[in-house]
DNA sequence: ATTGTATGCGAGTGATCGCTCGCGTCAGAA
DNA sequence: TTCTGACGCGAGCGATCACTCGCATACAAT
């Protein structure tokens, strides 16, 4: 930020640009995300834009942020939750997951296929491994539900797994019902911790 | 292509511009991968680039498909090989395909992390359907491996879930050795096709 | 040697980009 | 009401981009 916004006008431009921005990302895509088009969407001149944003980048990183913090949010909050929980825990967080995704299928395709992944892999990494730690924990705290010599590696492994094969399954909407995908992603970790 | 090199000559600029092309994206990344740089780091001219490539993208096409041919070759002749074989398949298969991605980890955190994907979408759909395709019939032959209802789902799980762990132990690096992730891959897609 | 063609060159074109700057406007403190 | 700084504007700057075109050169067939 160049500098904070200190009237509420300025700070309503503020918002008009990250909706704006995560309009043209999702409706045009990357390549369309430029600081004439972002401005334009937000109905707000190319100079306004830069009073509050350093550059392109820094508004990209917003409209970004927002989402992983929202979809993670929703994830973490669904595994805290169950902690103290049986075997339900990994369907009920692997469901958490999915609708968290499904909430915003386009800006998911974008965030995962279009943008380059450098700038965000800090908070990416920071992330996982917030997840990750939570799950080892867990791990540590029953371990009648893992045989698995490793928690932490245990726990990045399902982490990642999971992750992917959810997201795969939003995107390229394969022919696997959601039901059958819980199944299956219960059964792959539930039979991996346990071998 | 525009049109195909005739004269021995024209076929090793053709050769250059793809290195050069590969070149660029390693060291420079996508944001600098311009045809004018690329003309530059084959030493040959703008134009001449355009004689045989109808636009920047074809080059990195070309550049991207055989990167994608030459890895994914590697690991379905390793799983083709071990088709009759015993339950070593899947730690050979993935073992294979570790040492495929080691080979080149810096292409593949351009191809992983910085191009947009859209563009090779159909080109990974083909090479995932393949693979799927001879793990569900490797599944289908050898039912004993397997106690999971639908093997076009099971492989489809499997295969996405190795691939992705695969790439991100080769590009972030985790504190965990090659032969630990064999053991927890193994265990991974052993456990899951059991339960 | 001559000729037709494949090849290669590189300055240049038009467009777009990120971003700036000078100027007018508006809100709120005095 | 006045005044000051926050705010917003938009033309436009310099740079870069993908791509073209007119021309010189190298090759191969005759």
């Amino acid at each position: 930020m160049r500098k904070s916004p200190r009237q509420a006008r300025s700070r309503e431009m503020v918002e008009r640009i990250v909706a704006a921005g995560r309009e043209v990302l999702v409706t045009d895509g990357y390549d369309a995300f430029s600081t004439n088009r972002v401005a334009a969407a937000a109905g707000v001149s190319p100079g306004s834009l830069y009073q509050y944003f350093p550059d392109k980048l820094a508004i990209l990183d917003v409209v970004v942020d927002r989402y992983t913090e929202e979809t993670s949010e929703r994830v973490a909050a669904a595994l805290a939750d169950r902690m103290a929980g049986g075997p339900q825990v990994v369907r009920d967080v692997v469901d958490a997951l999915l609708s968290a995704l499904e909430a915003d299928p386009a800006l998911l395709r974008v965030v995962a296929e279009e943008l380059p992944q450098v700038r965000s892999r800090p908070r990416r990494e920071a992330l996982e491994r917030r997840v990750s730690e939570l799950v080892s924990t867990y791990l540590l705290a029953r371990p009648e539900h893992s045989r698995r010599p490793t928690p932490t590696v245990s726990a990045w492994v399902s982490v990642l797994a999971i992750e992917n094969l959810a997201v795969r399954w939003v995107l390229d909407q394969p022919a696997i019902t959601r039901d059958q995908l819980l199944d299956e992603l219960v059964a792959l970790v539930g039979g991996y911790l346990l071998s």
